[in-house]
DNA sequence: AAGACGAAAGTGGTTGA
DNA sequence: TCAACAACTTTCGTCTT
């Protein structure tokens, strides 16, 4: 055989030519590699893009029939963080046979003795593999039972990747890592979750997700972006069945709440879940506060304070407005 | 009777010394 | 590290529909 790519996914045909060794600035590690079917220059160990719009540089070779376009493709299987190796880790088999069944040479033996040896030693099997696995799993589960999309879950396993080489999960449950990974994801692509939803979702107490998400944020340097209460009315109308009407209403009264500076300081549950209840009096579809208050994890009185306000700073008569 | 209202005390997180 | 503080929660009694 003297194919020159044995890389498992058939991505890096030309990669890794004459490109000096680099490390990478976030994790350190020299796992960096073109990616040349995005132009990139990715870290192999957290997922940074170092550089990107490289050039190929391969041939541009065409395909003419089935075949050629199969060993000619140009790319694999799109790497997923959700999978504890990415879904392209290779493995090298204990028996010491050819792919076709044939023992290997005694030369070529101890070749692979050697590969296997450091394959080993490398950290494929490490306890970050078994960590992540188990990571992975529960973060399958979690994201599930929350109806996250797939997305968001990639993001959140990207995000554990990286606390994992920033050493945050030691000491720490995975668990509870997992879900302000996920709390933090859905937060950063602005479809925001309570952290009462998150908590109940997973066996963490609020509490310890509070805490491991601030971590997050502090060592690895992300901001988010301050959670907006109209990210979370689609989700509440709709568990409260209200019609569309109701929700541009409560956008409305978000908007002009936020100008008048009710916003600042507030809990963004308590703002979304009281204009709801206003936009809902206003409409003719009244929801009791208990029940707002119920899907969006304040209390009545929360929804009552704000509504209060609401009420006096925008100047809204909800008896006589139609 | 259910829902809304309001007061008072308690809770957990933030801030500044 | 600690106290002050603002926002929110819990609890409970009262008023309104």
């Amino acid at each position: 055989m003297d194919r020159t790519n044995d890389s498992p996914s058939g991505r890096g045909r030309h990669s890794q030519s004459a490109s000096e060794p680099l490390n990478c600035p976030e994790c350190g590690s020299s796992s960096v590699h073109e990616d040349l079917t995005r132009g990139e220059r990715v870290c192999g160990g957290c997922g940074l893009v170092l550089s990107d719009h490289r050039i190929d540089t391969g041939a541009e070779w065409r395909a003419f029939s089935s075949d050629e376009s199969e060993t000619r493709s140009r790319v694999g299987a799109p790497a997923r963080y959700t999978v504890h190796d990415k879904g392209l880790s290779t493995i090298i088999d204990w028996r010491d046979r050819d792919t076709s069944g044939r023992k290997l040479s005694p030369t070529r033996r101890s070749e692979i003795y050697r590969l296997r040896k450091w394959q080993i030693r490398s950290r494929v099997h490490s306890s970050m593999d078994r960590n992540l696995a188990q990571a992975m799993s529960e973060l399958e589960r979690l994201a599930s039972q929350l109806g996250i999309p797939k997305p968001i879950r990639e993001l959140s396993a990207l995000l554990y990747r990286k606390s994992i080489i920033h050493k945050l999960v030691r000491g720490r449950s995975i668990e509870a890592m997992v879900a302000a990974t996920l709390y933090a994801a859905c937060r950063i692509r602005l479809k925001p979750r309570p952290l009462d939803e998150v908590a109940d979702a997973s066996r963490v107490d609020k509490k310890k997700l509070g805490q491991c998400y601030r971590l997050l944020l502090r060592s690895l340097n992300i901001k988010v972006p301050l959670s907006n209460p109209v990210d979370y009315i689609g989700r509440f109308a709709s568990e409260l069945s209200l019609s569309s009407k109701v929700q541009l209403r409560t956008v409305e009264l978000l908007e002009k709440s936020r100008d008048f500076g009710l916003t600042i300081g507030r809990d963004p549950l308590g703002l979304a879940a009281a204009a709801i209840y206003v936009a809902s009096i206003m409409l003719d579809e009244r929801r009791t506060q208990r029940e707002i208050a119920e899907v969006a994890r304040v209390t009545e009185v929360t929804v009552r304070n704000r509504y209060k306000e609401l009420v006096l700073k925008l100047g809204i008569d909800t008896i006589t407005q139609v």
